[in-house]
DNA sequence: CCCAAAATTAACCAAACGGTTAAATTATAT
DNA sequence: ATATAATTTAACCGTTTGGTTAATTTTGGG
C-alpha cells in the first residue's frame, strides 16, 4: 500500500531535515517548536529524536549545513579569476540573486552568530574557508596600476556584502525609512543589482 | 529601614522595563524568559504582570519605546539644514557612534519587525516619522548644480544605513569572512568611520 | 494612629515544552 | 516464510513556562 503523504521521495531524514531548517531560519532556535517541526515534515515527533537526538543537534545541524553551503560560495567568486571590476559585478549580481531567493538566511545566520560566537568559531564555521588573499592582492594591483583609487580592501569587501545583504534583510525597516508600500519596495529592491554596480564602481574608480 | 537593593532610585516599573529591554534584545521574545527578566530587575515574577498584563505587551512596551526612540533620531539628522556632504559625513559619524554603542538594539528590531512585519506597521511604528522630502530635494539639487553626480536619492539613503549597520549587527560574520582577530575587528570598525565617509563621497562625486 | 490603596510576595495552576518508552509496523535478508 | 533489524507511532513523563490568586507588606493621606 502507498502512504497517503505527498512527498514519496525523500527520505524521512530529508523531511525533518527540510522541516527544521524552514522553522528555524523563520522564527530561530527558541521560536521555533519540535512539535511544529514534526508537523511540517508530516511526522510523530518521536522521530525527530530517532534521527537527531535532540533539538539542540538538529539545531546544529542545520547551521552547520546552512554556512558550509552559503559561506565558500561568495568567498570563491572574490577569489576568482576575474577582472576586478568585472568580479565585483559578478559578486553583485549573484549575491542579491540568491538573497532576494532565500532572505530569510542570513538574517538567521547573523542573529545566531551574535547570540553564541563561540560555539560558531569553535564547532561550526569550517576551518578550510577560502581565505581572500588573491582578492586583497588584486585590488593593490588595481591600485598600484591606477585602475582605482587607493581603498582598503578589506573596507571594500565588507562594503559589498554590506550594500547586498542589508536593504534585503531590513526590508520591513528600509520601507519604514522610505515610507514606501509594498510594491514600491519590490521594485526599489529591483533597482538595487544596477544600483549597487553603479556605486561600488563610482566609490573606487581614481 | 532601607531596602538592602541597590538601585533604589529608579521606579519598579522602570527597573521591570529596563531589564526587559536588556534581556529582549540580547535573545528576542521566545529566548527571553519571564523569570530572568524578573530576577535581572530583581522583584517577583508576579510584579511584572502586575505591571505590564503579559509578556507580549511587555514586549510590545519595550519595542515600541525603541523604535519611537531610535528611528526618528536617524531620519531627523537627514531633515536638517545642513549642506549635503557634511550631512552625510555627521549622519555617518553620529549614526555608527550610537550603533556600536548599543550593537544588539538594530539586529533585534530587524528581526521582530521580519518575524511580526504587520504588528509593526499598524502598530508600533509611529505615524509622524519624519519623511525624507527635504533630503531628497536636496540630493537633487545638487544633482543639477552636479555638486554630485546623478544618484537615485532613495538609494543613497539606504546605502548610507547599510554601509554603517551592517558591518555592527554582523560582526561575527564579517570575522569569519575577513578571517580576522577579535581584537583586529575592533580596529577594523575603529576604522569605519573614517572609511564609510570616503567611500560614500567618493561614489557619488561628480 | 489608623486605615484604605498600592505594591510585593509565596504558592500555585494549566498548558506547552523537550524528551522517553514500549509497543506496533515495515523493510530486509536468509 | 521467518527471524531480525530498522522505522514509526501513541502514550507518557518531568520540567519549564506564562500567568493567577490570595495573602502580606508598604505607603500615604486624614
Amino acid at each position: 500500500m502507498d502512504k497517503p503523504n505527498s512527498e514519496q521521495f525523500e527520505s524521512t531524514e530529508q523531511r525533518i531535515f527540510e522541516a527544521a531548517h524552514e522553522l528555524f531560519t523563520l522564527k530561530g532556535m527558541a521560536g521555533a517548536k519540535m512539535q511544529e517541526i514534526a508537523d511540517r515534515a508530516g511526522i510523530n515527533k518521536a522521530l525527530l529524536h530517532y534521527y537527531y537526538r535532540s533539538k539542540e543537534k538538529l539545531f546544529e545541524a542545520v547551521v552547520k549545513a546552512v554556512i558550509r553551503k552559503v559561506m565558500p560560495k561568495f568567498l570563491q567568486i572574490l577569489e576568482s579569476e576575474l577582472p576586478l571590476l568585472e568580479k565585483l559585478e559578478h559578486f553583485v549580481d549573484t549575491y542579491i540573486d540568491v538573497i532576494r531567493q532565500n532572505p530569510f538566511v542570513p538574517l538567521f545566520v547573523i542573529s545566531e552568530m551574535n547570540k553564541h560566537p563561540d560555539r560558531f568559531f569553535d564547532e561550526i564555521v569550517p576551518k578550510d574557508l577560502p581565505r581572500l588573499d588573491f582578492f586583497y592582492k588584486q585590488v593593490e594591483e588595481a591600485v598600484a596600476t591606477g585602475l582605482i583609487r587607493p581603498v582598503a580592501p578589506r573596507h571594500l569587501v565588507i562594503n559589498a556584502f554590506s550594500l547586498c545583504v542589508f536593504p534585503i534583510i531590513a526590508r520591513p525597516m528600509a520601507r519604514i525609512i522610505l515610507g514606501i508600500s509594498a510594491e514600491e519596495m519590490n521594485q526599489f529592491l529591483d533597482e538595487r543589482k544596477k544600483e549597487v554596480k553603479s556605486f561600488l564602481l563610482h566609490a573606487i574608480r581614481p
